[in-house]
Order: C-alpha cells, then sequence, then structure tokens
DNA sequence: CGCGCCTTTGACGCAACCCTGACGCGTGGC
DNA sequence: GCCACGCGTCAGGGTTGCGTCAAAGGCGCG
C-alpha cells in the first residue's frame, strides 16, 4: 500500500534510522532500501536531531538507548516541532518504559528482538495513517489567479510553465500554502523551514520572502499572495 | 503544536470495546471509565460495526479473536468509511497475523496478555495523533454584527474587508476577545499585553484602546463593543 | 580543479510602530 | 462652585522592523 491508486509520481517516503547498534541500522537500512524508502541513519540523539531538521523524514525509527542522550529526550526534541511518526525500539520490556516513550509522543514502541515483517507493518502503519494529516487534511492543490501549487507534486505553475524553485524556497512555500488565510508567525517559519534551533533570524525570511515574490507575484513590490504582517509574521492569501 | 489551553471544556473520548471474553470487557470498561472514558462495548463482530456506525467512537479497540466473523474482515469494514484508530488486541504472536491487521488498517497490536498500563498508554497515543486530524483545528471565530475576529488565522475581517492591526493592537484585542463579556483590569492587561513588570501605565491603555475603536467600532466615541469601566479596566461585548 | 547554484551574511534606506507628553472633557468629592 | 482625577484624543520623535541589493561562503557536479 506505499504508493497511491492513481497515476500520481509517487514521493518515496524518507525514513530516519537512528541506533548505535551497527549491525541493526544495518539491517534496516537494507530492508527499507529493498522496498524503496529512503533512508537517513544516525547513530546519536544530536545527529538524529540535526538530521530530522535538514531532512524532514515521513518517519522516524528511535532505538531508545543511545550514547549521548536519553531516547525519551529525542522524542521530546522532535515533538517540540514537528508531528512526525516516531516508532520506538527498545530492547526494554518493562512497562513503565513504554509508558514513558508513549507518553512522550512516540506513536509505537516495538522491543527487541523483533522481527523484520512486523516492524515493517507497523511501519507502514505509521506512514499511512500521517499521510493524510500532512497533508493538512485537503486540497493538493492550491490555485490563486496568478499561479498554482501542487503539493503532491512539488510543482508551482504560472502561465502554463513550471517555476523552478530552490528546496528552501518550497519549503518556505510549502508552510505557508498549507496555512492559507492564516498567519504563521516569524519563529513557526523559520523553525519548520530552517529547523528548531532557529527563531530568531529574521533576515532569512526577509531574503527568501522577496525571492519568493520575484517568482511568484504579478508585482513583487506589492505583493497580494505573500502578505507581511509587521512584527508578527506573514500570511499567504490566495 | 501550540493548542491553546483556553477553557474550552473537553469532550470526553468515547471508545469502543469489541472482545467476545466477558472479563477482558469489564477490566477494560473499569480501567476506562475510571479514567473518564466514555465507553461502549460489543462481543461480537456485527454489533460492532452497527455501533461504531451508531456511536461514531474516537478509538477502537478491537480483539481479533471473535466468534461471528473474522477480525480483519472487522477491521477491514471499519476502514471502508472511516479512519477512526483501531487498537488490536489479540492473543496470537504469529508475525504474520500482525502484518495482515496492520497492513488491513489497523493502527496498533498488543497481544494478549497485555499490560493495563501499556495498552492505555498506546491508547492515548492513537487518540492523540488522531486529534487534529478528526475534527480540531477548528476555526476559533468570534463575531459581532460589525465585525469578525478569527483568533487562529490572527485576521479581523469588517464590511468584508480584513482590518490590518498592529501586533500590540492584536494582543490587546486578543486578551479582550478571550474574556468576553468578562471585565478585564487594566493591570492584566498591560500585563499579559507588555509583560509583567507593567502594571501602571495605563496611559497605553487608553492610547491602544482608542485605536482599537476606531478601527473597529461604527462610532469609536460611542464605543458599543470595546466598554471602559472607569476605574477597573475593560471589558469586551459581542 | 573549476564552475555554478544555493545559502548565508552584511549594509542601507524607508516606512511603520511604539512611546511620550500635552490638552480637553466629564465626573465625583470637598 | 472649585478642584482632583481618570479617560479620550492628538501629534511628534525615537526606534524597530522590513525590503532590497550585493557579495562572500559552501556544496555538489562535471
Amino acid at each position: 500500500m506505499l504508493s497511491a491508486a492513481d497515476g500520481t509520481p509517487q514521493a518515496p517516503t524518507r525514513v530516519l534510522v537512528i541506533d548505535d547498534e551497527p549491525q541493526i541500522v544495518r539491517a534496516l537500512v537494507i530492508n527499507l532500501k529493498a522496498r524503496k524508502y529512503e533512508v537517513d541513519a544516525a547513530h546519536d540523539g544530536a545527529t538524529a536531531l540535526r538530521l530530522a531538521a535538514a531532512r524532514h523524514p515521513d518517519v522516524v525509527v528511535l532505538d531508545l538507548g543511545l550514547p549521548d542522550m536519553d531516547g525519551v529526550e529525542v522524542i521530546r526534541g522532535l515533538r517540540g516541532w514537528t508531528r512526525v511518526p516516531i516508532l520506538v525500539l527498545s530492547a526494554r520490556h518493562s512497562s513503565d518504559e513504554k509508558v514513558e516513550a508513549l507518553d512522550a509522543g512516540a506513536d509505537d514502541y516495538v522491543t527487541k528482538p523483533f522481527g523484520m515483517d512486523e516492524l515493517l507493518a507497523r511501519l507502514r502503519a505509521a506512514v499511512r495513517r500521517a499521510e493524510p494529516a500532512g497533508g493538512g487534511e485537503g486540497e493538493v492543490l492550491v490555485e490563486t489567479d496568478e499561479f498554482t501549487v501542487d503539493l503532491a507534486a512539488k510543482k508551482v505553475n504560472r502561465a502554463g510553465k513550471d517555476v523552478r524553485l530552490t528546496p528552501t524556497e518550497w519549503h518556505l512555500l510549502e508552510v505557508l500554502v498549507r496555512n492559507t488565510g492564516r498567519l504563521v508567525s516569524q519563529k513557526q517559519l523559520l523553525q519548520e523551514v530552517w529547523g528548531p534551533s532557529y527563531g530568531t533570524e529574521t533576515n532569512y525570511l526577509r531574503v527568501y520572502m522577496a525571492q519568493l515574490r520575484r517568482k511568484l507575484e504579478a508585482d513583487p513590490s506589492h505583493p497580494r499572495h505573500f502578505v507581511t504582517e509587521p512584527g508578527m509574521g506573514y500570511r499567504f492569501e490566495r
């Protein structure tokens, strides 16, 4: 059930694997790649958080026993800014451990040793139910009078031609469009696009908003769709 | 995400328990009701599907071993029309069974005997991640006869046009609207908008209340919605 | 190794916002 | 009847925030 039944070119699912045991990571990576997942791997919590911010995985597989920090802290670190599904892997069978991890924000908890088939099924379940939530319950296609944004295909069309956007430009556009009509604070934009450790670098926003406007607005100096709310944030209007 | 800690009365979570073993159902019902869940119970698949349709539970706990039909069929029956989280309970440890149930649409799979703490934690996790997609994210709209305040989008509409508010104006309006009908003391307003170290600078309030009235009241010199209570504070009336 | 694209950073002008003080008005107390 | 106080209004000045441009730094690719 990986790809949709329609002809839409499905973007590959990105998985972030966090574990300090090389053989487990290797087994997971091999199995996941064989099933056409895109895989990133981290062997400690700090790297994991950085990678999560940079790569925006669709699902996280997290071993609780990490060398540098408590696994539950990694969960909290992720939950501070994202709702990405987290599948916890652990050798601890204790009920308390499970409860703590789940209440911290984990979506599932599998004890080692685990069956690869079961893990993959749980992974599919986690991805499946996150899909529509990630899409913001609705339109994959957002149209204005001047351009069209296809959130699924990650494409922007203007006057019949596709507009080329850099990765950062697209990310920014995506967050704004997913909140069409709503004000998005500068802090939220920075954290969603640049990662949780950002929040004050408003000059990034100014530069990239200008680029988006130059590429998409009819009159970039008088934006009609990418509205600035001084001191508060930005808003995308259709 | 920052869900507002406003005084919205939270509707109780409704759980549908499906199991043919009376002692398990009893244990679950007791534990769930003690935690303020609303519980329906079914002891066979047909009843379960009927109850699910009639009661629209927020989460389903399903035992795979039912007298009348295969548990996986129940999952498919539910998935035909709803995305309600399904937590499967089963005595079978076989990996194939788990994979089948999960791929049919189950969200989680717990093998009996299970720890009640763990089950409840998994239940919380399932409910939590379904929340915003389920029906939440509702617009927080406050309307008067002259203008409309959208607290989620941070937007004010008056006569079909959006009204531009400065950050301070918006903040002040927000505090007043969140306390619709109630008197808000000057000290409270100052501390919420300008920070805890403020409390006596009532002239700020006078200036900004005047600006709000000028932008939102039909007759700013005779305010109908932003009422002054001399010597005490201000009140927003719809 | 060199090239090009993307990201980051800094500087500058301008507009908007926030604070401040002064004044008028109405109300209640002495 | 006078005064004190609180509130509403207005206009000016300091400061902040935003848009813009340009250039340097990083990274992957040929």
